[in-house]
DNA sequence: GTCTATAGGTTGATAGAC
DNA sequence: GTCTATCAACCTATAGAC
């Protein structure tokens, strides 16, 4: 058992996982801009220059740490081009992502809200995220959607996200707000799919 | 017609707007510690050490930035807290708070999202919008209401936030977002309430 | 792999002239 | 009210010894 305090050793192959636990937590809570590699650094007992013998720079520390997301989402995506077209399919699909997430998608997408304009930036130079959603989103949208069709069915599967938001500064647990954003996917989603069948 | 580009002559008492109206722009776009104050003055055709003349410190710009918007929380808590109890108190409530949403309000959650770890460093500090917010919870919410159900009440009330987050990086304009939110407020109340009259 | 030392630059903020 | 000039503090990142 390691902690990030300082002063336990570490095997070699070990470090870079830790450097990317420490950091996680840091961006999070103090903002990427805010947090230097010296906070990082000291909070692992090593000095900076150890830093960038793992990561090229301060920027790579956090895109590492989004790539491991990624690819859950790809795997998401394919599973969802797979499904043949259904009424359901939008409650479906959203229920699976939801009820799919990890702790660590949790931290993850935390470390996104915390950092928008860095995560607008990392985006725009190569890691895409986003354009993998606008995917899913077009996988499950009716034909011809306009703007409010499409911000709808965006916000049934990112209740998780919306229960991110409102649990900000309370003591809620991660298990709660998976539930909340479960019990939002379903009650959005069944409210979408009866405005579908009998339009205003 | 003044311009933020610089240039133009100003009268002396609307220079402390201007100089919001462009912080608000660019710590929203680029976040509140990638933002210098070099990239303010220049950007309004002016010295950083004429800012410091209208505001005391970088942080009393944005401190200043969510004052503005702090009446308008603390005008709904007092029409909330006169209203009788009633079962549809919550969708009620949600949907005069989404409708009533103006621009400014929505600049202002726009910029709140972005700057998260510092929103939280100036509620620390003095400023608070959120313990505001868990007045509005409590009016709302059964007595000995779990923290799922107040996780639940909070995502009702903060639908433009999660419409929000759902339109980060597409063209959605705000009508569409407070369409969705209004749209979102009313299924998840009503599902709220009926799972009130039907527990499991 | 981790260290010391340091380069090279930006930042927020102040003093004081006009 | 706005300017010029300046500062100390801090930052990311690199060079090179061990």
């Amino acid at each position: 058992m390691t902690t990030s305090t300082g002063g336990e050793r570490r095997t070699g192959s070990e470090t870079r996982a830790e450097i990317l636990r420490v950091a996680l937590r840091l961006f999070t809570e103090k903002g990427f801009e805010a947090t230097s590699t010296r906070d990082i650094s000291s909070a692992l007992g090593m000095t900076k220059s150890s830093l960038y013998y793992h990561f090229k720079n301060k920027e790579e520390i956090v895109a590492s740490l989004m790539e491991e997301r990624r690819h859950e989402l790809d795997d998401f995506v394919g599973w969802l081009a797979a499904q043949p077209a259904a009424p359901d399919l939008l409650e479906r699909a959203a229920l699976r992502w939801v009820e799919g997430a990890t702790p660590e998608r949790l931290q993850a997408m935390r470390l996104a809200h915390a950092n928008q304009p860095m995560m607008r930036r990392l985006v725009e130079s190569g890691s895409d995220v986003r354009s993998s959603f606008d995917r899913v989103i077009d996988l499950v949208v009716t034909e011809g959607a306009g703007q409010e069709e499409r911000l709808l069915a965006r916000m049934v599967f990112d209740t998780i996200g919306a229960a991110l938001l409102a649990a900000l500064g309370t003591d809620a647990e991660d298990h709660a707000v998976i539930a909340a954003a479960r019990h939002a996917s379903a009650a959005l989603a069944r409210a979408t799919a009866e405005r579908r069948a009998a339009p205003a």
